[in-house]
DNA sequence: ACCTGAACACCGTTCAAGT
DNA sequence: ACCTGAACACCGTTCAAGT
């Protein structure tokens, strides 16, 4: 519930190690902006996207809710910085390999840090302004094309898929209709279709029900990856599409 | 503006003809379901997801505010409804061509629907109930898929990448940082880098700027697809995906 | 059955004041 | 420079009352 023991404080003896006398440190530690960001990305974690609030983040860090106001523009910059403290956990050091290796393992490590905050990765593509972190991200991306062969206009377009793919990923819950039967007589909201008249979707209901199937991001992925090696084996079609 | 003209009403001579006598005409239309929808949906076209409140859409029905919720449960219900009725734009009816054109028309149409409200787009899918306009999307694309010989397995997971895909490309505006310089040294708020240390994205940024390049959607689309053909022409090696 | 006005329990943020 | 309490202008929604 309280994450604060993972907060260099007080309590941690380690931390008193050369640390300056003069300060108070019976109180908790002082309010900083990386302070801010990272109780409130944990605050997202455990509570989700609606429970961020800046009155709710104030009262964790015990502090009054116009004290966040000093470290922090609004809470747009506030979900700003709360992005790019998860892209950093991105690992954009992986050299072994070719291209396609290395992109795939690249835009695997993105999609797992999204996925180890997907309340936060819901309200990602909503709102990029991207940060330092995700700079590295699209600068390593990019590069990894533009060695693999694609011209500028073609690698910013994979770019784009590949983070359109891996952010809208995130956001897709289960599709089927939300209310079960109950709640469906109740309110007439979704009148049910009889299975006969949606036959394909009954045939396949056990796979479509519930959250998403492990593997399913990389099947998307590997669906992509097989489309670039095309691409690069044949570029004169470049980015050509029927009309 | 104000855009009831489109809603049939009393100003409108032709929708006299066979009317009730005994209703009095001299008032707005009458506070209906499909109106309120209709309404909310044309409000969030032209001003905007954050401009959709109850209190924003009761005033242009000239209506109080509590009056919307005879007819709606709640504002997430009003939305569900929303996107149901953006969905019903989408033409599911195209029956020529093989299975990879079917998917190819059916896909585009769908994208197409979502651009033509990419401000609703945006929440679409954050929360997705579907409804029976959804429900009939899913039905044809699911039935394409297991036309084309995909099992019903790999048919629900290339529905959700599809789905995916589209979905999350209109949630996507420009992803280079939105700060132009003179914010960005007011607040320091993104460090800028220099370009030396982001050499890809230097070289291929003309492409990157602004929205999305015209056929940016078809390109990404064109990619899975490949992967698709891909994927029936050899069907031993399924969903598996190197660890 | 449908609509209304007043009120409740929230928001993010401004402001003036404190240290 | 940093924090506070009170207040402002909003929200969605409940409630009791009207017709």
């Amino acid at each position: 519930m309280n994450d604060q023991s993972s907060v260099p404080g007080r309590s941690d003896p380690t931390t008193w190690v050369g640390v300056d006398p003069s300060k108070d440190y019976t109180r908790p530690p002082p309010l900083t902006r990386p302070r801010i960001v990272r109780t409130a990305l944990s605050l997202v974690d455990e509570k989700g996207l609606a429970a961020l609030t800046m009155r709710a983040l104030a009262t964790e860090l015990e502090v009054s809710p116009m004290a966040l106001y000093n470290h922090v523009r609004d809470k747009d910059e506030l979900v700003d910085l709360m992005v790019d403290l998860m892209l950093a956990e991105v690992d954009t050091s992986v050299t072994e390999g070719d291209w396609l290796t290395q992109l795939r393992a690249l835009v695997r490590s993105y999609h797992q840090a999204l996925a180890a905050h997907h309340e936060l990765a819901r309200v990602y593509s909503v709102r990029v302004r991207i940060g330092p972190h995700g700079l590295l991200i699209m600068e390593r991306t990019v590069a990894l094309l533009l060695e693999a062969g694609f011209s500028p206009a073609e690698a910013s377009d994979v770019f784009f898929v590949l983070f359109i793919y891996t952010a809208g990923f995130q956001q897709i819950g289960d599709v089927v209709p939300r209310r079960d039967s109950a709640t469906r007589e109740e309110t007439g909201y979704y009148p049910p279709l009889p299975p006969q008249q949606i036959p394909a979707i009954t045939a396949v209901s056990s796979h479509l029900n519930g959250p998403h199937r492990p593997g399913r991001f990389d099947y998307g992925l590997e669906l992509l990856l097989a489309g670039l090696q095309i691409k690069i084996a044949q570029p004169e079609k470049a980015a050509a599409a029927p009309q």
